[in-house]
DNA sequence: GAATCGTCCGGAAACGCTTCCGGCTCGAGG
DNA sequence: CCTCGAGCCGGAAGCGTTTCCGGACGATTC
């Protein structure tokens, strides 16, 4: 008991070594003799020791820990994205420290003061829009960034491409016969500047101009991310003169609003209309939703090892983007009536 | 630009003072004169100072840092507490150190080889069950620990009644008039160990029992956690030969399951089957689900609040339970034909 | 007018590592 | 036998703070 905390010091006494030798032994350096470092290892291993991070990171400069910028911890999409990139970098002794900007005001909070500042050695931002000169201020911290899961092409990041994931899931719907098919359109209202370059709505206005279908304004509504109002999105849809017969919701989130609508206004699933998401959300298979998936965790591995790389000196990437995949459930079919064509 | 990074002696001597003082000026110590503080304080804001948190924890013997050790993060339960968590630690100054434990070899990697030995100021554990010999390795980090969303009694700790929160569930099902009441009890098969001790589950048996309703055993069913399992364990109460008329789970995303069962078999709710769940997740409301509301981000909060007392040295309360509330919604109602009594 | 007391500040010693630099030992090569 | 290089290791100088200790100085108090 009460090895309360040996130094450096303590163990190299002990060993019968000078602390240099200690730290090169238990750092695993190539000047040492291996009896030499058995010998530290077991001195070291015998009586928990364990060094001293602020100590050895004044020393060598580095901090071994990076910074995660996340918007959202209470949704699926970002946890799951950072359970892959905490499993990434636990794996590589790096710590992450964790910071929650949920709203526009924490968020410019975080690039004004810079608070991971001298505290990490990388940060990475979580699916979430960076402006020119919120970048400009990351820049200024001096360490590497990388994006996952969002579209900050000016940093080494890995997400999916959007645009195709929505070609995927109105071109299905396409596929089956369908014509007048809606889209729900979400945005996070604490960032919606860049909603308009979002590849989830380019993506169903070139399909439908592929297809030869006319854009129909109406049949577009806008609302904030979160089932609640997928579910609203979808009323004011089916208040419409022509309600759609398919919809494209940006998210599973949100379809699955839209599929409880539905259900109390006592349409059928896929009958009456046809229902698509995006993200393979485990609410979806719950619900029997077609959707399009996107590997989650996957995306926070890979933009994990895009930091490793990055604070072993090694260049990286500039951006990699995973391939998504349609899954076909049970809410999607053919339209009733299949009018034309 | 180019401010590559002052130290403090810098600003001390822009400012015209000693490291010492600069340094007293810049925590804020007492010990300084108004206008040479002003001065330090303005050398450092126009050279956009930032102190090395190595070298200050170094000297100071803190870190500013606090562990959080999550088994889960992809749900939203554990995404909310830390949400409040992390809230009220940023603006007490201090650092959330992330650590995810989704396994069972995880968690034992973590209590032996404790990785944030000295890293931090704080460990606070998020909902999960830490056994005796764990709390001792927890203990041997010299930390302040506390426990949130958990039943850590050893701990300072603040979660809800559970035991409470299942009476005010069932005991809502056996107002209607149900006595054929079935419980979907959920478990972590990552940490078993202790379910007998959950009060989601004495609750259930007290209240049954202070009602004069005798137990039948087949009418609880025991799976994982998970939205999944809640829809299988449904299942299997569907296929007894007298199924129940109510059904509690353990939790709203167990529900959820049970309703996509329910609905799947054609079963209509709250007329054929009542339902009920705990925590108010944001899917109950989309559900209408009832349910027992407890307030989890505030919990992240009160816990978040224990720590920063904690490592100023304040004493702290043992424990707190936060009250919950019965969320009436459309999913339970009388059983159709209130049988007897 | 001297003794006392605060207030404010500087010198310097930690804090516990990493790493540069130089020295020692030993075997190989000339 | 001497030299030389490779392999190991120790001394000591940082790394950038905090904080203890003591000194200077002006204001009180008797």
């Amino acid at each position: 008991m009460a090895d309360a905390h040996l130094s450096l010091a303590d163990v190299a006494r002990l060993a019968g070594v000078s602390p240099a030798t200690a730290s090169r032994a238990l750092n695993s350096r190539p000047e040492v003799a291996e009896a030499t470092r058995a010998r530290v290892l077991a001195v070291a291993r015998e009586h928990h020791y364990v060094a001293s991070p602020e100590a050895s990171g004044l020393a060598s400069r580095t901090t071994g820990r990076v910074a995660v910028v996340v918007p959202h911890l209470s949704r699926w999409f970002f946890g799951a994205l950072l359970e892959g990139l905490e499993a990434r970098l636990r794996r590589a002794g790096l710590d992450v420290l964790l910071y929650h900007v949920p709203t526009r005001r924490d968020r410019h909070d975080f690039f004004e003061r810079l608070p991971a500042r001298r505290k990490v050695d990388a940060v990475v931002v979580l699916a979430f829009p960076v402006s020119e000169h919120e970048q400009a201020r990351l820049a200024m911290m001096g360490v590497g960034i990388v994006a996952a899961g969002g579209q900050v092409a000016a940093f080494p990041h890995v997400c999916i491409d959007d645009h195709a994931a929505a070609r995927q899931a109105v071109d299905h719907l396409l596929f089956l016969g369908h014509r007048r098919i809606a889209m729900i359109e979400a945005v996070d209202p604490e960032s919606a500047e860049w909603r308009d370059g979002m590849g989830r709505t380019t993506g169903y206005h070139e399909a439908l101009a592929e297809a030869g279908v006319a854009p129909v304004p109406e049949l577009v509504v806008t609302v904030p991310w979160g089932e609640q109002h997928g579910a609203d999105a979808m009323s004011r849809l089916l208040g419409l003169r022509e309600p759609p017969t398919a919809v494209y919701a940006h998210s599973d989130e949100v379809a699955a609003g839209a599929l409880a609508t539905l259900r109390r206004a006592g349409l059928r699933v896929p009958q009456d209309v046809s229902v698509i998401g995006i993200d393979d959300h485990p609410l979806a298979a719950l619900l029997d939703l077609t959707t399009v998936a996107q590997p989650v965790r996957e995306q926070g591995e890979a933009a994990g090892q895009l930091v490793v790389d990055l604070v072993a000196g090694r260049d990286v990437p500039r951006g990699r983007a995973v391939p998504t995949r349609l899954v076909v459930r049970g809410s999607t079919a053919p339209p009733r009536a299949s009018a034309g064509a």
